[in-house]
DNA sequence: GAATTAACGTACCAGATAGTTAGTAAGCGC
DNA sequence: GCGCTTACTAACTATCTGGTACGTTAATTC
C-alpha cells in the first residue's frame, strides 16, 4: 500500500494511523487488533505506528481518546433552551439515540474497553473524568420541568443518563445476540421509529408520572 | 497443578476445564484468552482441553452453552402468576435486575460474543434461536394487564423485555467506563435498592400511562 | 489376567505478533 | 548548497501461542 512517492505530512501520517486503527480496534477488540494489519491498510509502514505511539497500547488509548473528542463535540451543540422541559427530554433522549445509532465503532470501543475494565481511560488524562455536556443540559431540562410542576420531585440527572444511555447503547451493542435468540434485528430500519418514540415515552412517563 | 496420582473422572475432568475457561473467556475476551493459561489453573494439562474440546473456539462455544443454560433454568423457575400484573412486571423486572448483578461473567461473555458480532452463537446449533422463557411469563402479564385495564395497548413483549434487559445489562457491562467518567459506582449497595425500584417505576409508569 | 479402550501427561513445533535495528531522504534554516 | 532535523522505509528478531506427536496408565471387558 506504501507509496513511496509521497510527501512529508506528520499530521496526515497521524491522523491516518488513528483512523485506520479505531476500525481495526473497533472490529476486534484491543487483543485481537493486529498492528500489522493497521499497517497493511495504511499508506505508510507500520515502523510509523511505533514513531508516534510507541507501542500498541498507547496507540489504542490515542484512538479512544480521539473518538470521545468526537462525541463530545456534537453534545456541545446541543441547544434545547427554548423548548419546554417535556418536548427538551425527549429530544435530548432522541439526540442520544440518533447519535448511537449512527456512531457505531464508538460504541463497540467503549464494550471493549469495559472488557478491560476501563483501565486504558482511568490511566488517560485527557478522558478520566472528562465532564459530559449533555449532563448539565440535562440537569437544567429537569429544574425547569420541577419548577413547572410538569416533572417529579428528587430525580436525579444521572439516573436519567443512565437510563436513556442504556436504551441506546444496548440497540447497538447487544445487537447480535439479541437477534441471535429473538430473531428480531433492533436496528431494522421498519422498527425505528417505534423504538425511537418508546424511548421518549418511557422517559416522559416516568418523570411526569404520580 | 496437576495431581499425578488422581482418580480417573472424564465429566470432573470436563467440568473443570468449562469452569476455569468461564472465567478466562469472561476476564480476557475470546483473543485474549489463553489456552495455556486456563491449563495452568486446572489440576489437568493443556493437553486435556484439545482432548475434549479439539480446539480454543469449540471450547469457547460450550463455555457460552454452559453459560446460558445456567441462565435458562433460572428463568423457568420463574412464577408470578397468582401476583396481579403491576406487581407481577415489577417483579419480573428486579427478578432480571438481581440476576444480571448476581451473574457478572455472564455479562461479559455476551458483551465479548457482541464483539464478535454473534458468530459463534450463530453457529451453536444448541443456543441459536433458543427460546427465553421469561418472554412467555412477560406475554402472558403484559395480557392480564390489558384485560384488567390497568395496562396500556400494543405493547410488544419483547419491547418491554428489551428495556428492562438494556438498563440491567448496562448496569454491569458499563459500569467501568461509566465510574471512569462519571464518577459514580452503579453497582453500590449503598444505591442498590434505589436502582432497583427505579427500574420497576420505569416499567410500571410506562405501561399505566394514559 | 490378557486385551482393549478411554483418560491422561510430556515435550515439542510452526506460525504469528509486538516491537526493533539500522539506514534513507525530504525539507528547512542559514 | 550545506548541515541538520524530522519523516519515513525495509528487514529483522525474540517471544508468545494455538496446536500436536507420541507415549503412558487406569479402568473395563471377556
Amino acid at each position: 500500500m506504501a507509496q513511496p512517492d509521497r510527501t512529508r505530512d506528520a499530521e496526515r501520517t497521524r491522523a491516518e494511523i488513528i483512523e485506520v486503527a479505531t476500525r481495526e480496534f473497533a472490529d476486534n477488540g484491543y487483543t485481537g487488533a493486529r498492528v500489522d494489519e493497521i499497517a497493511a491498510k495504511m499508506s505508510t509502514t507500520k515502523r510509523m505506528i511505533y514513531y508516534y505511539f510507541g507501542n500498541k497500547e498507547q496507540l489504542y488509548v490515542e484512538v479512544l481518546e480521539h473518538a470521545y473528542a468526537g462525541i463530545r463535540a456534537i453534545e456541545r451543540g446541543l441547544d434545547v433552551e427554548h423548548l419546554d422541559p417535556v418536548e427538551a427530554i425527549r429530544q435530548l433522549a432522541e439526540l442520544t439515540f440518533d447519535h448511537h445509532e449512527s456512531h457505531p465503532d464508538f460504541i463497540r470501543l467503549v464494550s471493549i474497553e469495559n472488557i478491560h475494565r476501563a483501565e486504558h481511560i482511568s490511566r488517560s488524562t485527557v478522558l478520566s473524568g472528562l465532564a459530559n455536556p449533555a449532563l448539565d443540559v440535562l440537569a437544567r431540562i429537569l429544574d425547569r420541568g420541577r419548577e413547572a410542576g410538569v416533572f417529579r420531585d428528587g430525580v436525579d440527572p444521572l439516573d436519567v443518563h443512565m437510563v436513556i444511555s442504556s436504551y441506546c447503547v444496548f440497540r447497538i451493542a447487544n445487537r447480535h445476540t439479541f437477534n441471535a435468540i429473538f430473531k428480531r434485528d433492533m436496528l431494522d430500519p421498519a422498527r425505528r421509529g417505534h423504538h425511537r418514540q418508546l424511548l421518549g415515552d418511557l422517559v416522559v412517563d416516568y418523570l411526569t408520572a404520580g
